[in-house]
DNA sequence: GAGTACTCAGAAATCGGTTTCTGCGATCTC
DNA sequence: GAGATCGCAGAAACCGATTTCTGAGTACTC
């Protein structure tokens, strides 16, 4: 087949749909149609065609499709940190129902900026995904505007915001919280310790808020020095924050961090300098990562559905994507307490 | 300005390179020249593009511009699973860096699973990426084949291949996993259990032969049931781990798990058993992942450089697909044991 | 048997950029 | 001052698919 290889040399061997109908002796359009599984196509000449597509291994340039069909198979993930456990599990069922969907997944991570994220979506846009799911930082709502002016079909992951019409998927924060507090209320502790992460953080203030609600409730308060903003999710900010909050005077019978992780270097200074968990310190934690029921003492947690949080964002995002037009679902799934080993009454 | 509004409706308000030149009074191709930063063009006509990308907050279509150069920005990162936290770490150094570069990443988890694997490469083609980074499974090299038969730029993660000629990054395994020993071996211990993961994973086969080389060396064996292998590389394998090589009469002082979250398992299940550690069983990892330090007993250690694969693999990635040909780099980087508090000498 | 409907495949337009080609006007050279 | 060179911008080709348009051939109707 000297055509072939003559053909090859001067196409620099990247296989293209003229290629490929050259081979099979039809036009372009024959082998689109046969690619898209259009009927009005003889059987002989599908055949032929799809000998040619095996024969030459032709897999078909998605960019070329998606500029003449004016959409992609993309979405874009944006999350602040796809190492923290939580959004690592959301990532991984994201992508997953993704995959099986026919769609990609750009990873971006915004490390809480701001900046990054609204570049992120910038970046996005050029490349025309289909859609986004985003879990943003809180410091402004530029980021969705922006998606929404440019009418992009985007999920909000783990975060609703009043004011934004959208599809979100997110727990309940409140209500996680709350029953936190009061599990820890019903043991008995009256000073408490409460190690946040960012304060702008949507959650982070819905978690507060049950927080001051339920103390109120119970004629207690706060103290400023009680709570200890971080940087970051991770357990060095829970071990500097046990440490902060154990330094005090009138230290606290329990410790509430806002995710596991932090929960976990928590219990790492406590156990280091000399206290017992639950005896002398209760802690509990936000996730229920896979690791809190692998520490010893286990932890104490609110639970969060994150491999049903990351489906549904999936679901609602794609059918957002491909089909029709609907009212925005804000889809909220209860948070659930789940005591192990790190809590207990206090002086116990 | 009615001609831009009638417009706008018309084009279903998607802004392109056409519109801005309409808007700017020139043609596609100056819009072209000004957002290359081509020089061939007249100062006062520049600013006067770059003003109407700024008033129509244009954003080109990669898309369009890809296929024509064609040459995307972006590239696969190919993992068995983001959750765990060596290839999260991994992901987020490479998404870090090759976002500065400008390029993006689509996040594949191939699962262990040699079908995913191959069909995200297939994936990733369509896609046109401009390369890949991949850790393998390790059951075939049929990925890594298709890649390099399309002359796909690839680094392979975390393992290389004798017979591969590509680019790739990896801790040794061998002299980790060696140094390992050494130090148990040096500590007095004799009966060791092995957490390995997945056998046909190649960095587990490494690590298998160096243990098996300096036993030998010592005059010592291990028995297959002292070799525990599981499905994934997660806690529970761990604790499962644990339990079944603890529950063998002449049971192991040692275990030495192939990961820190299988450790962090088996660590569980000696403490919740009675054990101490490290006075009844010593327990050593691999990885060295952020959280090891923060357990209790923190975990002794094989330390991977973590962010330094992650960095390395992104430059030689685009160094290969931004760069000329040059030959191949297979990079070493050392495995270091950090001893902390999990290992101790035996019956101690 | 003429007219109509239908099937199916090729030609050509198209998506939105980039790049080559073309050409105009100004400057330079001898 | 005629011809060559250069700067700069528009026209047009191009990337590789999809989709509309067109038309040839066949079957069907009355």
């Amino acid at each position: 087949m000297p055509l072939c290889s003559i053909f090859k040399i001067e196409a620099s061997n990247m296989v293209t749909i003229k290629y490929v109908a050259q081979h099979a002796g039809v036009s372009k359009a024959t082998v689109s149609r046969v690619l898209n599984g259009n009927l009005n196509v003889n059987a002989e000449m599908r055949q032929r065609v799809l000998a040619s597509i095996a024969t030459l291994d032709y897999q078909p340039s998605a960019l070329a499709g998606s500029l003449r069909r004016q959409r992609t198979r993309a979405i874009g993930l944006v999350v602040p940190d796809n190492r923290n456990p939580f959004f690592a599990e959301l990532a991984r069922g994201i992508e997953a129902r993704c995959d099986e969907a026919g769609y990609s997944v750009y990873l971006c991570n915004s490390a809480d900026s701001e900046q990054k994220e609204i570049d992120y979506c910038y970046k996005l846009y050029r490349q025309r995904v289909a859609g986004v799911a985003i879990a943003i930082t809180g410091t402004s709502e530029q980021a969705i505007r922006y998606l929404q002016t440019n009418q992009m079909p985007i999920v909000l992951l783990d975060r609703g915001y009043p004011g934004v019409e959208a599809d979100s998927v997110q727990c309940d924060h409140y209500q996680g919280a709350y029953d936190a507090m009061d599990y820890l209320l019903g043991l008995g502790h009256r000073r408490f310790g409460l190690i946040i992460g960012l304060r702008h953080d949507p959650p982070v203030q819905d978690r507060l808020r049950a927080t001051f609600d339920i103390l109120h409730k119970h004629g207690l308060d706060i103290d400023h020095q009680m709570i200890y903003e971080t940087q970051n999710y991770g357990h060095e900010a829970g071990y500097t924050g046990a440490q902060h909050l154990l330094s005090i005077r009138q230290r606290p019978t329990a410790i509430f961090a806002f995710n596991d992780s932090m929960a976990v270097g928590a219990l790492r200074y406590a156990l280091e300098s000399g206290l017992r968990v639950p005896g002398d310190l209760s802690v509990i934690g936000v996730d229920n990562i896979p690791l809190s029921s692998f520490v010893y003492p286990s932890l104490t947690t609110v639970a969060q559905p994150m491999t049903e949080i990351g489906r549904a964002a999936a679901d609602m995002l794609l059918a957002r994507i491909e089909g029709t037009p609907a009212s925005y679902i804000r889809k909220h799934l209860p948070a659930q307490l789940i005591v192990r080993e790190s809590t207990g009454s206090p002086n116990g």
